[in-house]
DNA sequence: TCGTTTTTTGTAATGATTATTAAATACTAT
DNA sequence: ATAGTATTTAATAATCATTACAAAAAACGA
């Protein structure tokens, strides 16, 4: 646990992000968690282990991680936000029904097209939605 | 125009939808503006038209044609929804420095993956980042 | 034409996100 | 260490897109 709290504070360094309490447990709960909570699932969870949280302390940090390139957001729906650990290439599939979202892996690296050659890519989403199978 | 009218009209039914006046100056919208106008923007300009129109006619009518199957929506960003008159595949890149929708055509039917074997795939959706030719 | 259903309109309610400000904490230099 | 400064957190208010709801208007059918 200690070691590990210096890794996710490290992390947090390398990025020039000071690793306050709050912070390394959001990174560490997005680490253990990589099923895209939303802010209130995050906000919850944490509040159970941090009596004083802040809902806004989700929002400042999620937002910090996420202009430093740490996570990803997923607008997959518009109502709620969902937040993503960056790991490997891969799309997002969620279903209509129950409302879980999955990871598939894709190569969004094979993406590419001649119609966007004078266009910076800072970003690429791939969003499928449907029914998985165990609401089939 | 009259045949314009008739067109939209018979597009409107053949999905069981009365066509109403609004919602033919809506599909007429729609048809004449693939650049992926916000509630606001179909709202401000058929206003202009039509000014006794409701925003919340906007909504109805557009979250009908999404049922029927009409439109789609674009979630590219967090706080503002776009609309789509569905035609062919093609993906969209979001300049996020002009705040401006470009489209680019990709064949989604390539993206197929042995990891949603089970699942029912209903839409595609393929989402880019960056900045645009002209702010670059 | 009357009664019923559908559509539109306007406003209120909801809910996620942001803005703001004060309290708490961390940091620096003497 | 300590005083002073900057940063971070917390709590609440404000914003804004979207939905819910109810009444007015329009369309429809017998």
């Amino acid at each position: 646990m200690e070691l590990l709290f210096k890794d996710l504070s490290a992390e947090l360094k390398n990025r020039r992000i000071h690793p306050s309490y709050q912070r390394i447990k959001v990174l560490d709960y997005l680490n253990k968690n990589q099923c895209h909570p939303t802010v209130d699932q995050i906000f919850k969870d944490l509040q159970r282990e941090i009596p004083t949280l802040s809902k806004s302390t989700i929002y400042n940090t999620l937002n910090l991680f996420l202009k430093s390139g740490l996570i990803k957001v997923i607008n997959i729906e518009n109502n709620d936000a969902h937040y993503d650990i960056i790991t490997k290439n891969h799309g997002h599939f969620k279903c209509e029904s129950c409302g879980k979202i999955f990871n598939f892996s894709i190569d969004l690296n094979t993406f590419t097209t001649e119609e966007l050659s004078g266009f910076k890519i800072i970003d690429k989403n791939v969003y499928f939605k449907g029914i998985c199978p165990r609401c089939l």
